[in-house]
DNA sequence: CTCCATATTTAGTTAAGCCTAAATATTTAT
DNA sequence: ATAAATATTTAGGCTTAACTAAATATGGAG
């Protein structure tokens, strides 16, 4: 069962775990939508995903789909070499932060565990990639996440960035241009109310942000 | 048409042009062997293949099929994807050089123009890959190949080891285990009729060293 | 000029992955 | 309780990308 997994398995594996770890269980539109592909496919697949031996997930008809263990572990498998490349492609091979998203995208269902275990090594053993999320330990292991959206937080808070989405490349520079990226620390000025715009100050700057909720719901906060 | 090239596609464009260097045409059987399918699987993609705009090959029935410079261009790309990574997996994440072929077969088809630029600049434009064979340059040329097999050499003969074939994890560590590695020289003792059996020293070693057709058919010389 | 090795054609097969559209079913929120 | 939102089924199809086995054809060597 390990070796007859196609990049789509494996691609499904990763955007149900995704969509598990913040909303508990995962709906089909809610998958299409991720996948860019309609909802009759994604029955299609988890009803194979849901019949393999050992079966890769635990589907209850019209109330989503929970990964098993085995499930959960391809996820956090394919999640590991994602956010390593992402990182060994930023720190050894000088990519922008970016850029690595689409290549990690690629090479994450290629690579051998020798080349996990190999750009592990060279990088010695790294807890985030460079958008600040965990990478899964050897044992597929993640760290509790107590960070919230930026989005949610109210004026007088501060906090840290902890990571960022990583999947749009405008937003990334977008962000990077303004300072926001992981471990620097963020004030919030004022909400306003309607448009959810949120005036921040970033770091050490003077000037501060204004910023539309499809930026402050891709950034995530440790509270201070 | 640079888009749409399936991973099998590029297996077929090298495969072709590596029986292409050594015997100017490749037949639709060497192919079929050296890829292991059917030689009605090889018609079938050849006939696909000299009729793409532009075409990759040019295909005379029953004679054998001849890259066109498209083809040959493609080729010499995954050529240099292979190469490059090998040597990168070599020298950067310290694989054993027997290991290395497996994993950049896989890789050779994914990675980005980008990743190949990177790793070409992180080890310093090289010329070789870690079993002496030359890597295509960016604008894909290849120096002139004088090198002979081993297997052609006479006794008195010197020469230095200037590539092995890559293929066979065995063969490479029975080689390295015998230093017969690029770089070292060797002089040939003598020659054994019927089995070909080649007697020779190997760089500064005492003890003569007695090779069987299997092998000295893999090594290829550089005469001084 | 005929045979043999090589190559080609023919006629499927397999597999993955996706799609639509219409009908139906279920759940949840008002 | 019913509508709206969500999910599933059904039924059929499409495309790409390979593969194979068996029958047939070709060309070159002698």
């Amino acid at each position: 069962m390990r070796e007859n997994l196609t990049h789509a398995i494996e691609d499904y594996l990763k955007a149900i775990y995704e969509i598990q770890t913040t909303h508990g269980k995962a709906g089909t539109n809610q998958l299409a939508a991720l996948l860019e592909v309609t909802p009759a496919s994604v029955t299609g697949m988890i009803k194979k995903l849901a019949n393999t031996e050992p079966p890769l997930l635990v589907y209850e008809k019209h109330r989503g789909v929970t990964l098993t263990a085995e499930g959960e572990e391809i996820a956090l498998e394919i999640l590991r070499h994602h956010r390593l490349l992402e990182l060994f492609l930023h720190q050894i091979l000088g990519y922008s932060w970016d850029k690595v998203h689409e290549e990690a995208d690629m090479l994450e269902h290629v690579i051998s565990e020798e080349f996990e275990a190999r750009i592990a090594e060279a990088l010695g053993d790294p807890q985030r990639d460079p958008h600040g999320s965990p990478i899964p330990t050897i044992d597929l292991k993640l760290p509790p996440d107590s960070s919230r959206p930026l989005s949610s937080m109210k004026p007088g808070e501060t906090g840290t960035v902890e990571s960022v989405r990583d999947n749009d490349p405008d937003l990334l520079c977008f962000l990077e241009a303004r300072g926001l990226v992981p471990q620097v620390d963020v004030h919030i000025l004022q909400h306003s109310p309607f448009d959810d715009n949120l005036t921040i100050q970033v770091g050490g700057r003077e000037e501060p942000i204004v910023l539309g909720s499809r930026v402050t719901s891709q950034v995530f906060i440790a509270q201070n």
